[in-house]
DNA sequence: AGTTAAAGCAACTATTTGTTGCATTAGTGG
DNA sequence: CCACTAATGCAACAAATAGTTGCTTTAACT
């Protein structure tokens, strides 16, 4: 009660563990069966809280937006998906990570991983679609590493630019065409890919 | 007021004419500028009547559901702006027509573009998808005839196939990975697209 | 074991949604 | 120009959703 302390505000200490950690995972839970179900219009705090068994006020408490929410839910989502893939060429880790790209769009929730994506670069949620880009490419790196260290890329090889040459097709094949995205549309992209960037051996 | 003609209901004749046309002008032109202000978040009928100037009951009774309405804007926006190419080389062409999608995308209406169309893939608005790529599929359709009379491409090309691949990484660029498209991209995917298509000469 | 984040609970207001009956305007065909 | 009526304007609804807040309860950390 001392005017000593009537500035102290000692930071508040954080607890992700144990309860919180159990919260945020059936959060991602639910906003996931909700993007495949209903898409974005589905996404409201309302369905969310009550399809996750959590209180609405919790959402808004730990953010008054669902932008950030829903997009914390498709990163987890991506992250885990998004195994790494260690084949020995570039052609073999590109062809895998593609294929399990077009896995995942393939599937429920590929349409609603890039409405949400796309949905960030309207300016409803500043920031966060660095967030996830920036996220997407550093699941690369070690692709890219190994493939430089291989001697197959330059070493100053644009990987933004070769990512978006390869990922673009795929994407769009899905999203935009609605056409399936087979082993075939793989293929023929890694084979541009390959015949432009990797040097000769 | 007779028995006769009690199932007589004379499918009511339409008026698209003046005051209707007017009407739709002013939605379409709201929604775009709601779109670009505020991404799909702000394209509520609400918002769309009060700045169209045009009742809220008057979007109800025209279409219950709010997809349909953005996507008519949207499409209309795309044909005005998708102005017909015909440079004598399908080289010319596609690169007329890839340089026409960048200058969209790169426009403060881009985002929402894509926002809009993938969004209609996650069944919020059943059939509007299809709707959307047919009207672009069609406007390409002149670019790829000139180039098969001009014996540039095989007769029996899939022109959907190679319209993804090459619109594929500038729609990809633009909006997931959020890099500007500028004519050296654009040039990138076009000797792509040409030199794996195109019949030598 | 004590401290205190963090979640639960409940009540509340404001906004948005979706609907409907009636009045008014104006496109269309005669 | 007139009569008919589609289309819009207007206004008043109920229902759902969005946000906010004070208090209680739980349980993560030291």
């Amino acid at each position: 009660m001392s005017d000593t302390d009537v500035m102290e505000r000692p930071t508040p200490q954080k607890r992700p563990g144990g309860r919180t950690a159990e919260v945020t995972r059936r959060i991602h839970e639910a906003i996931l069966e909700l993007l495949v179900e209903g898409g974005i219009d589905a996404c409201t705090f309302q369905n969310i809280a009550s399809r996750a068994g959590v209180e609405r006020s919790t959402l808004y408490r730990r953010n008054p937006d669902r932008w950030p929410t829903i997009i914390d839910a498709i990163i987890d989502f991506a992250e885990r998906e998004t195994a790494p893939h260690d084949t020995g060429t570039f052609r073999g880790d590109l062809t895998a990570t593609l294929r399990n790209l077009a896995r995942a769009l393939n599937g429920p929730l590929g349409p609603a991983l890039i409405t949400v994506a796309a949905a960030l670069q309207t300016g409803v949620a500043p920031g966060q679609g660095e967030r996830f880009w920036a996220s997407r490419m550093e699941r690369l790196g070690p692709m890219f590493d190994g493939a430089i260290a291989r001697g197959e890329l330059r070493d100053n090889v644009d990987r933004e630019a070769i990512f978006s040459m390869a990922a673009g097709p795929i994407y769009f094949r899905r999203l935009i065409a609605a056409k399936p995205v087979g082993d075939d549309w793989v293929r023929l992209v890694v084979d541009e890919i390959c015949g432009r960037y990797c040097l000769e051996n």
